[in-house]
Parts: structure tokens; sequence; C-alpha cells
DNA sequence: CATGGGATTGACT
DNA sequence: GTCAATCCCATGC
């Protein structure tokens, strides 16, 4: 685990798509603090992974298939999967179009219609909202459907803040068996909203 | 066409 | 700590 003090990135000034075209690690780093919106409910990014093609842990590892078509396509959009069944997740994609990358999004800090969240959620605290990248899907509405929207225009965003960057900590990536030694995971030190690791 | 494996969560011992 | 739920899709015959 390495941690890192704020200021080493790029204040928030790009958009959506500008972000994403870079390389994957930078974008998972670069957007923790940025605001993933879906109608009425809202929060702020407090923990990333990265996936890339090149290591065996990535969906887009298989290649160009009808489940990685997103991944391998413009930067800037949802990827969108169902997970052991049961939950989305939740992607950005990156890097240049025909490579295939992601930021899955693990957890968010609940920033707005609290009430709402909880209600898609089924139970009341602010902490068991969005700590995990299943947790953070139902809570926001998103679904499958939202597979290969423009993260730029909706229905589900993600913009900048006016904040600055927060320190980082970066450790391993949880729940894969593959690649599990590569550091690929990046959250806010100290945040009691990020995902419980194993 | 049949099979198997998850980028997880919540309930339970 | 253990474990089941449940469905999309990659793979292989």
């Amino acid at each position: 685990m390495i941690e890192e003090p704020p200021g080493g990135r790029r204040a928030a000034s790009r958009t959506i798509a500008e972000l994403c075209a870079g390389e994957v690690c930078e974008v998972a780093r670069a957007l923790i603090g940025w605001v993933v919106r879906h109608g009425e409910t809202a929060g702020v990014i407090v923990e990333t992974e990265a996936y890339h093609e090149s290591e065996p842990a990535s969906h887009a590892h298989a290649g160009l298939t009808p489940r990685t078509l997103t991944l391998f396509g413009p930067p800037g959009r949802a990827y969108v999967y169902r997970s052991y069944g049961i939950h989305a997740m939740l992607n950005a994609v990156a890097e240049p179009e025909g490579i295939g990358a992601g930021v899955l999004i693990r957890a968010l800090e609940p920033s707005d219609g609290i009430e709402l969240m909880m209600l898609r959620r089924g139970r009341t605290g602010i902490r068991d909202l969005c700590s995990g990248p299943g947790k953070l899907t139902q809570a926001l509405g998103i679904e499958l459907w939202h597979n290969g929207g423009d993260l730029g225009s909706g229905p589900v965003t993600i913009s900048p803040t006016q904040e600055p960057p927060p320190a980082l900590i970066t450790s391993r990536r949880i729940g894969i068996t593959k690649a599990t030694e590569l550091p690929w995971r990046f959250s806010v030190s100290g945040s009691r909203f990020v995902s419980r690791g194993r």
C-alpha cells in the first residue's frame, strides 16, 4: 500500500471524454473526486480500479467480443455489465478507441438524493449506500441498458468538481483471481466510504 | 446447444 | 469466518 499527498494530479479542468482518452491508470487516479450522477442521485468517487486488455483480469483480455464491444469503443462512455448474475458494475471506458480498457467505479461518497438511494438500497446507513461497485449502481439506479452511454451527456454522467484532488492510497485490486499483484486500485486516504477489502 | 465462471453482496455460524 | 443467489456470455463440442 502506497500513500501519496495531494497535488500530483491536474486539477479538474477536462471533460470526461478528454480525461478518459489517457492511460488507464492515470484515468483511474484522476477520476477520484469526480462526481457520478444519475437523475437526482449523485456521489463523489472515492475508489477506482484500472483494467486493461494487456492483463488477464480485464474482460478486454479476451479480445473484441459482443461483451467487450463497449470497452474497445471511444473513451468516456459507460461500460456496464452484470456481475455474479446479480449486480451491475459501472466502468468508464478509457484509452483511445481500439484499445480495451476501463476504470471500475468501486465506491462513492453519497452527495445528492440520499433518501432515494436509501429507498433503492433498502437500508438507512449512509456508509452502506455506495461503498461497493454493486451497491453504488443499485443506489443510483444504474442498469445494464446504460451500457455504451456517453458519460458526458447522460443519462449517467461523470463530471469534475472544483475541489482539489485528495490524498490517494494505491493498492492491489479486490475480488479478482488473476493479475492480483498489480497496484491498480486507488482510493481516498482515510475515507469512510470506500468498499471493504478482503 | 451445454457448461462453467465470475471486477459482489448480505445473511448467517 | 462461510455460503448461496443468479444471469450474461465465452468457450467448446
